[in-house]
DNA sequence: AGCACGCCGACT
DNA sequence: GTCGGCGTGCTC
């Protein structure tokens, strides 16, 4: 019998099945989807089973070394999927697997020593470096010369053994616990413990009161009867408990205590959107759904209710979310509503307690699933609906590999499953509300707020003007004095500086000089903590210039805005607005966003101000002004699609707004005021926007008329690059079809990064089945130089970022 | 990715 | 003369 397994080098040479030998022993308990330790070259590795089969062609095989698992971690719908990931994202089939697997799953091998001879027959070196210790792992040798050579000695002598561990470090936390044996019928107790165990007696006395045939943990009941785990440990022996091990998971909302929250009753229109979910899911049918429902409009309790219609079903749901709105506030709705059947997966969460929430979900414990874009693959069996809220959100795109969109995976899914998948957003992405117009979505429409709440009114103040008056700071007039308003009436606002593309730079006011990374193209940026100048891209860091170095003017500023510096202004001109900023800066320490956000909601601050991070989510009754500081910012970034993120941002903001019985205003500060993103979002009129923005994309050939693939080629040598970028070019334009359009090679927008110069081509075709497969004959002809990282080469089809 | 194997410079 | 530098090729 053999196995055929998928090793864990992801490496272009290693990218494919390996044939290894089944030891007689493991032959009844091996199948594929198992995790493997193998023998590969002089090291030992992790795999995944792949296949079972009789037949080998090779000469040599050899055995493999361990079982890991006692069943499948991935089931036979992962392992499809996998394929068709490192298929369609033209990536290793191991990489696919990982990233859908939780990491603590994943055992790495080290490389250990362990000493077998007597200590005192090691050269005086050795001792030294063993210490106390009789295991040694490899990486911690001192990096001394010698202490190699005499490792190899002793190694040859037998003094010590080198050899590969590949643990499993799935360190599940294991309970003991004891319950009753079913075979005690509740005879006297003295008569079989005998007179002199009192504490026998007694612990089984108190299980029969109070836990009946239940089973119990060991510490509890030890604590609770003042013993110890040997008199337990007796009555186990003498057969009448059982003793069991059980796993305990790592709750990371245990301590919270979730408010039953009643269900609310539905409006016509969201009944009208349920019903036919709710249709698909009852038939087993296969179908997605694009629902576009304003801000404010109720589409979470749409998703709520279309997933109790599954669980009535006996049917699994996974929710996804964007995990920036990923906020207590989410959460805690699903918590409530269906409790202790949802597991919740989040980037913040520790390896091991996303491991637990992973294999509640694997053990069919729970049958909800919440969490950001890799919860699409958790493994659910039955799966009846997948939704994916704020649908357009660009996080949905994995940015390294496999550089997958959870939509393309849900939909994978929900065909797999035959069941529907609702794809739910106040501003569609131009792709999915194109497919839904062309009825390969079902549309369904939320037009209106909940309780016909008023959508809020908009303003656009030009800022130009506000130049002109004289005002040089970042406040307009109209935007204080409605601040001041709120502070007045005891309501709130929210403040959203969109950071990007407007972070602080240094430039000499003199001659005009900017501080730019030495290894990257791009500014540096300030950060005010440090006082330090910082690049995004590779870490670099210097301390903030005093004098231009090409000048030697003293005139060296920073420029833009941060939100630091913006609260620093506020402060200036509303002494008396208590503020919270919420930025990367103040919200890096785990649960210090959740604090914040409750501290606002408590009233705790007037003004919330922060970064893309408030623009979701956030439903408080006393927000009654959202203020967009600098709109067009988004709008001059090199992407087709800046104007549509410049209008989905606009909306979800406005959306802060007035969603309980007060109305909203917004304040939009712009300098291109007359912009159609800008307008339209001032109108709410998303079917404005998009007619507009459809005409610019057909005209300049992107989505969705287009679909695209991004090549980008990068390496220290500028000639190399350049001269390999045409080569692909031509490769492509010469394999691929002549309706297809190959652009470039051109500099990247980021022209290098970590002293790498940047290329890329950019693949514009309709209909090219053979795509991946060309693009992976690209990858795989450079390979030599991939792999000695004198170049690089990065494949991403339908691209979220253009950088 | 590692690791072994193999071929050239600076050291006891 | 050898130790060790990293270029090359393989791993069932």
């Amino acid at each position: 019998m053999y196995a055929k397994v998928i090793v864990d080098v992801p490496a272009n040479q290693t990218d494919k099945l390996f044939d290894y030998l089944v030891p007689e022993e493991l032959e009844r308990f091996i199948s594929p989807g198992m995790r493997v330790v193998v023998p590969f070259g002089s090291r030992k590795i992790q795999g995944f089973v792949w296949e079972i089969t009789t037949f080998t062609s090779l000469q040599k095989v050899k055995p493999i070394t361990e079982l890991l698992d006692p069943f499948p971690v991935l089931t036979p719908e992962m392992m499809k999927l996998a394929e068709y990931l490192a298929n369609e994202t033209v990536c290793f089939l191991i990489t696919a697997l990982q990233s859908m697997i939780p990491a603590a799953i994943r055992a790495k091998p080290k490389k250990m020593l362990t000493l077998t001879a007597n200590k005192a027959e090691l050269p005086p070196v050795l001792q030294a470096v063993f210490g106390k210790q009789h295991t040694l792992e490899w990486k911690d040798l001192p990096h001394e010369k010698g202490v190699l050579q005499l490792v190899k000695q002793a190694s040859e002598n037998g003094d010590i053994d080198i050899d590969y561990v590949v643990s499993d470090k799935t360190n599940k936390k294991i309970v003991q616990t004891v319950s009753i044996h079913p075979d005690y019928r509740g005879e006297d107790v003295q008569n079989i413990v005998g007179n002199k165990a009192k504490k026998q007696a007694a612990v089984l006395q108190w299980l029969q009161e109070n836990a009946g045939s239940a089973a119990i943990a060991v510490k509890q009941l030890t604590k609770e009867l003042h013993t110890t785990r040997q008199t337990v440990l007796e009555l186990v022996r003498k057969n009448l408990l059982v003793l069991e091990e059980r796993e305990e998971y790592r709750d990371p909302y245990q301590s919270r205590v979730f408010q039953e929250q009643e269900r609310p009753a539905l409006t016509t229109q969201q009944q009208h959107v349920l019903q036919p979910v709710q249709q698909a899911v009852h038939d087993k049918e296969h179908m997605t759904f694009l629902l576009r429902g304003v801000t404010g409009s109720g589409k979470t309790e749409v998703y709520l209710q279309a997933i109790e219609k599954v669980l009535a079903k006996g049917e699994e749901a996974i929710v996804l979310v964007p995990e920036i709105s990923l906020t207590p506030q989410m959460v805690e709705r699903f918590k409530a509503r269906f409790g202790s059947k949802v597991a919740v997966l989040h980037s913040a969460l520790a390896a091991g307690e996303k491991y637990d929430e992973w294999r509640k979900i694997h053990r069919k414990e729970v049958q909800v699933a919440v969490g950001a874009r890799s919860a699409v693959f958790a493994p659910f069996e039955h799966l009846g609906l997948i939704i994916i809220d704020e649908e357009h959100e660009g996080s949905y795109k994995q940015e390294d590999h496999p550089k997958y969109h959870a939509r393309q995976v849900a939909i994978w899914r929900g065909k797999h499953h035959n069941c529907p998948v609702m794809l739910g957003s106040a501003t569609p992405s131009l792709e999915s509300y194109a497919r839904a117009r062309k009825g390969v979505y079902k549309l369904l429409e939320l037009k209106e707020r909940v309780n016909n709440i008023a959508m809020p009114v908009v303003n656009i103040i030009d800022m130009r003007e506000e130049l002109k008056k004289g005002n040089r700071s970042v406040f307009s007039e109209l935007l204080l004095e409605k601040l001041r308003t709120r502070i007045e009436r005891n309501e709130q606002a929210v403040l959203f500086l969109n950071r990007r593309g407007y972070s602080t730079f240094v430039m000499c006011r003199n001659c005009g000089y900017t501080a730019d990374c030495p290894h990257c193209e791009i500014t540096l940026t300030y950060h005010h903590t440090k006082r330090q100048l910082k690049c995004h891209y590779c870490g670099f860091e210097e301390p903030m210039l005093q004098r231009c170095p090409d000048c030697d003017s003293e005139h060296i500023r920073f420029f833009g805005t941060g939100t630091q510096k913006v609260e620093e202004e506020l402060t200036k001109l509303l002494p008396e607005a208590r503020v919270i900023r919420m930025d990367v800066d103040t919200t890096k320490r785990k649960g210090s966003h959740e604090k914040l956000l409750q501290s606002f909601g408590r009233g705790e601050a007037d003004i919330l101000l922060g970064t893309q991070m408030i623009a979701k989510g956030l439903d408080f009754p006393k927000i009654t002004l959202a203020g967009v500081l600098a709109a067009d910012t988004l709008l001059h970034l090199p992407d087709f699609r800046a104007s549509e993120r410049t209008f989905q941002l606009l909306t979800q903001v406005s959306g802060r707004a007035g969603r309980d019985k007060l109305t909203g205003e917004v304040v939009i500060q712009t300098y291109t005021p007359d912009h159609y993103s800008i307008q339209h979002a001032k109108t709410h009129n998303y079917e404005a926007f998009t007619l507009e923005e459809m005409g610019h994309r057909k005209r300049s050939g992107y989505p969705p008329y287009y679909y695209l693939a991004l090549l980008t080629i990068a390496s220290e040598d500028v000639v190399q690059v350049i001269q390999t970028s045409e080569k692909i070019a031509a490769y492509l334009r010469q394999s691929l079809s002549s309706e297809t359009k190959v652009l470039g090679p051109t500099v990247s927008p980021i022209a290098r990064i970590k002293d790498r110069y940047r290329y890329q081509c950019m693949i514009k075709y309709r209909n090219e089945p053979n795509l991946t497969q060309t693009l992976q004959v690209v990858a795989s002809h450079y390979q030599k130089e991939i792999a000695s990282e004198k170049m690089f080469i990065s494949i991403d089809m339908n691209p979220q970022m253009f950088m």
